[in-house]
DNA sequence: TATGAATGAGGGTTCATTCAT
DNA sequence: TATGAATGAACCCTCATTCAT
């Protein structure tokens, strides 16, 4: 018997799993990992418990199809945006505007993503893997205080920096904070922290 | 019920809840609050399972008594520091490097604390009782607007995005980075973030 | 949550709900109600515990299951036999006959039943719900009294001590009774209490 | 170490074991056996819970000093009215009004005994040894039957028939009835079932 | 493709009991 | 006498997982 986990790709597979995965990532930015447990992810799928784990051989393979799915995401959207200039700053602009778009946008998903890299029990079992698919923050970063736009300062810590403040963002923002607002006091703050001082 | 758990206080007492909540802090900041089980915290304490639930009441308690302990700690060695200058920029430089100095003391400690409060299933019962005994970072942050040596920003937005920025520096000191760069580069942040613009 | 304790109806899940719920009535009679732990029932019943909470939803559900069960059992077997004659006296002795030989054919479920009502920790979700299920006594006894048959007593407190009597028979004809001589004896002891003094 | 269970014999010894004993009746009469824990039982006496099992070596033996009790007061105060009189009738009378005096003096030691010998699980080594320091009321229907005042019934089922009406008559005193007609309502009852019929 | 059934590990909690002081 | 400390068994419950159908 072909188990249908790894190989099977018919339609109706595909479409479940697309379905488990969103239903997934929904349950997890509401309840966190840990509440997310199989029953209520098939519960609120509207199926039972057996059809996910004869879609993902365990909850581990589920939690890594979700942080694939919302690194894809991000990936499309993001990414481009980015790339559309060389200019360091205008990047850095474009990076922080438009994560709070996509965060505008997918909240659930990106909450999902929080969720699951901070919870250090949540299986998962690649986390690296995927990190450079999205646009390399600190490579901006390096590239502005090359260019001499930037200060000088260590990039790693910087890059660090603004995660965490896009990340706390993140979370204002699924609280209904207005996202115009969230644009420009986010930007001012990472601006004045990488500009060169007067 | 006169179980030791409340009223008692003898020597024996209060070395064991104080190396329970030690050993609690450390299996926390190690393995979050969903794996820092009663069973675990009390293998790594070297005690039977039942010796936790003797001195604690039950699990949130036994939290209850890390973050109280914690907030002690921080209220001890942050506050006095904050409070040696109404200087706003002084104050918020002295919150800043108080914050990474404490850290470096007691890395497990603000990682508890952090993972604590940032599981929402994790009980406890408390959680804005003890905040208000520490520094209020946002109390700063209108005072240095309002003085005219800060720009003019969101103060919640910036209170929680240095605390964002303080937590992501928790994680790089916990795994061992240089605590005076650490310093330098976050003031260096902060400062930028809120200063006036030339 | 799609658990089977629901919604579930197949033919193998009603067989082992139904032999649950006699492997804890028989379980519940022999032990009494706190040491039908689940685990009794599950090694009893020659299955894992973890059948039984499958099956259902905790030891509340499991205990309802079986208080349900017995009065069901006894709704069908007693209530049509006292409603066969409008006479108080021939109801209260159809009653009294018919209670016996219900005792007598299901003593571990009647027993199970009085344990479950006797015990005040015992979970249960209803209790008063079920009882007017079943031939109300004290209406048979008003009438007597109304009719002239019955002699003028307080209702509530005969009928209160006629089912203690019942009850302390259901004792005697589990350890083995001759059940034709405890029904002529309590009949005897009932109408002597109930009948117009001479 | 001599154990003070056994031989001491103190002042103070025999006064905790009675402080103890009667904390446990309160206990048991109000929360029912199971709940009855040593340690609510201490915390009930405003003692810590080693006192207890200093003084009895274990809960069996605590619930054993605790039946003795009661039946010692029993036995006191009941078994002298009944032997003031040969008469069969009244002494059955006598019986049964005594005890209900007897329960409207002591309704929580009466419940507690009666709780303890209702529930099976409940530790005590005795049960019959103390049945015979008691008035045996089979030995007074027998002897009414015989000399013809009592109707020929079988005296075990009679005897045990008007413990059970006792027992349900004192969960009732227990909840505030009119003590006098209990007397009035019981006797009647007990009077009827067992006269020679017209 | 789906699912009902079963299992067993592990979690938190309560408690009677033992023991040294 | 008294008690604080510790222990371990037992309880109920939740869950991820396996398997046969």
């Amino acid at each position: 018997m072909p188990s249908p986990r790894t190989d099977n790709d018919t339609f109706i597979h595909r479409a479940r799993r697309t379905q488990l995965v969103d239903t997934a990532i929904a349950v997890i930015a509401d309840l966190g990992t840990d509440r997310a447990t199989i029953s209520r992810i098939a519960a609120h799928a509207g199926v039972t418990r057996g059809v996910v784990t004869y879609h993902f051989r365990d909850r581990t393979s589920l939690f890594d199809a979700v942080v694939a799915h919302v690194y894809e995401l991000a990936h499309r959207e993001l990414d481009t945006r980015v790339h559309t200039t060389n200019d360091p700053r205008e990047s850095l602009r474009e990076f922080i505007i438009g994560s709070l778009d996509f965060y505008a946008d997918h909240p659930a998903a990106m909450a999902a993503l929080s969720a699951i890299y901070r919870s250090p029990d949540t299986p998962r079992s690649d986390r690296a893997e995927h990190r450079s698919e999205i646009t390399d923050l600190q490579d901006i970063l390096v590239a502005g205080t090359k260019s001499g736009q930037f200060r000088d300062f260590d990039p790693s810590v910087m890059a660090d920096t603004i995660r965490a403040a896009l990340d706390a963002a993140l979370v204002r923002i699924r609280s209904g904070t207005d996202i115009v607002g969230e644009k420009r006091e986010l930007w001012a703050i990472v601006d004045g922290a990488t500009r060169i001082t007067g």
